[in-house]
Formats: structure tokens, C-alpha cells, sequence
DNA sequence: CCAACGTACATGATGCGTCATTCATTCCAG
DNA sequence: CTGGAATGAATGACGCATCATGTACGTTGG
């Protein structure tokens, strides 16, 4: 670690921007999401991904891989979720682990409410602003550190 | 609110993409930086802003007016960091509601020890994996969205 | 002067995220 | 089968972020 690569001048400016950017975005989203529907981004996304499964109910660690939460957090989660009426579960008859989540009525109503106003914030403040070709490229971009995180998973596993 | 306009394909897949890339990534950053330092990245973000101005020492004001971040999160975190030895306060004479934050000692080292292998995570992690003209883009990209996003906060203040 | 307003900052409550640990069930080698 | 490893999931503790509110100091118009 000696003799470190420092970033130069503008990976610095890239860098920050970035950072600042991406709080103040989320920091939007979230805001305008809980100010209209009373959900968290998190809530969000795990609505949406129960949403879209043609069963209507997902496995826990189903949920896992596909918002590639960390596993507690997503116990925690649906925990707070269930709490609050958004989603239930099922029994799993095929494996005495584990239960099946699934939305129930007020939360597939709760989302269907919040999307739009959600994904109007998300023209606004975001696509708007943006070429087409910078969409593209940000979708590359994030499809290749993803890629890059994964790969460097393996090797410490 | 009616009738919204929802993402297309390719929207959709560059946002999604995007979510997952940053939450991954900075998940990463995060647990390096504890694991290495014991540091969280917001603790990092402040160490580094005050080791780089000249005085040594900033007004909470002025720390939050460079880190964008909500004024009681800077309080608590300040609280905690000053708990911790990171950071001090001096007493500010011309304006008797603050106090001037300083790093101590323990704060410059602890950040001197800390930048090489942040540095070098967010290098290896994600910079090394992509090309000086999307380094470019996503600086570009992130100013204009961040200029949007300033701009449209004016409207509604 | 001083009342009213604005600014700088702190605090308590609450929900969120991570880590470490625990527990039950399932899988599988022998 | 059976005992140990692996898998699916819950939980408690703790630090972090936000909101609403409180407070002390500063500033300014009358």
C-alpha cells in the first residue's frame, strides 16, 4: 500500500460528483416518496419486486438474490413491512424453513399508488436531464463495475 | 398524474443497473473502510474535507454547506466523531453559536492511515473498470444532474 | 434600545442497515 | 438411518439518517 495510485484531478472531480450526486438524488427520491405514499425506497423496491412475479409471492432468499440485499436486512425489512400490512406470507409446504412473502391487497394498492409519482420523479430529476446516449452509457458503465464487483467476490470467497 | 410516462426497456434497465452498481459498490467501500480503519465513509467524507482546508478547522455551517448534507445529520455525526478523539472543537470568538471543528492528532492520522487503501479500493473496484471516456461522461453526466437538481429546489423554495 | 426575525447548532424519537449470533430444517456421506 | 455440514431465516445490539423541535445568539427596523 505504499506509493499509493492517487486518482488524478479529474477521476477526483468524477469521483465527487458522483458521490454528491447520487446523496442528493436518493436523498430526493426518498423524500418525495415518503412525503406521497408513505413508503421508503426500500419499501419500494421490494413492493415492485413482489409486483412482478406472475406467483405473487416470493421466498425470502428468492427476494435476496434479486435486490442482492445483505440477508438481515431484507429479515428486517419484511418484518417492518409486515408489521405494517404491505406484505404477509404463506406457509411453504415444501420446506419447513422458510415462508413464502406476499403483497397483500392494502400493499399491492400502496404501490400502484406510489409508482407513478415515483417514476415522474425519477423523469425529472434524473432522465430528464439526460441524453439518450448518456443513458446508454450509464447502463454499460453500471452493467461493467457490477460485472467487475461480482468477479472480485468470487476471489475473496 | 395520470396516464404517467413509464421507462421504457432501456430506462428501466439502466436505472435498475444503476441502483444495484451503487449500492453494491459503496456497501464495498464501506466494509473496507471499517474492516481497514474503523471508519464509516461518512467519517471518512468529513475527515478528508477538513484535512484539506488551510485553517484546519471549519464551522459546522461550512462543513455542511461542502458535504450537502442535512444539518442534524452533520450534528450527530460531529457529536459522535468528537466522542471518538477524531475531531475537536475550538472555541470561535466572533460568532458565540459555534465553535470551529478541527481534526485532533488522532483524526490525521487515523485519515492519513486510511486514504491509501480506500483510495485503492475505489481504484481496483471501480475507476480500473472503465475507460478515461466514461470516467469523463459519468463526471459530466453527474454535474448535470446535480445542477438540475439545485436548480429545482430553487422552484420549490 | 428592543422586539421580532433569522441563523447556527443541539437533541430526542424513530426507522433503517450491519454485524454477530442463533435456530430450525434440509441435505448428504458413510 | 444418523450425525455433521449446509441452507433459510430471525433476532439483539449498535451506529447511522431523518424529522420535528428547541435554544441560544445575532441582526435589524422602528
Amino acid at each position: 500500500m505504499d506509493n499509493p495510485r492517487w486518482l488524478d484531478e479529474s477521476e477526483q472531480r468524477a469521483w465527487r460528483s458522483y458521490l454528491q450526486m447520487h446523496g442528493q438524488l436518493l436523498a430526493r427520491l426518498n423524500r418525495q416518496l415518503q412525503a406521497d405514499s408513505g413508503l421508503s425506497l426500500a419499501d419500494y423496491e421490494v413492493l415492485v419486486t413482489l409486483s412482478e412475479v406472475p406467483a405473487g409471492h416470493l421466498r425470502p432468499f428468492e427476494l435476496q438474490r434479486v435486490l442482492q440485499w445483505e440477508q438481515s436486512r431484507l429479515s428486517h425489512q419484511l418484518r417492518r413491512m409486515e408489521h405494517r400490512g404491505l406484505v404477509g406470507r404463506e406457509g411453504c409446504t415444501d420446506d419447513g424453513r422458510g415462508a413464502f412473502i406476499a403483497l397483500t391487497d392494502a400493499g399491492r394498492r400502496t404501490i400502484e399508488a406510489a409508482a407513478p409519482g415515483h417514476v415522474d420523479a425519477v423523469r425529472r430529476l434524473f432522465f430528464d436531464g439526460l441524453t439518450r446516449d448518456q443513458i446508454t452509457m450509464l447502463g454499460q458503465l453500471s452493467a461493467q463495475v457490477l460485472d467487475r464487483l461480482d468477479a472480485s467476490t468470487d476471489v475473496v470467497t
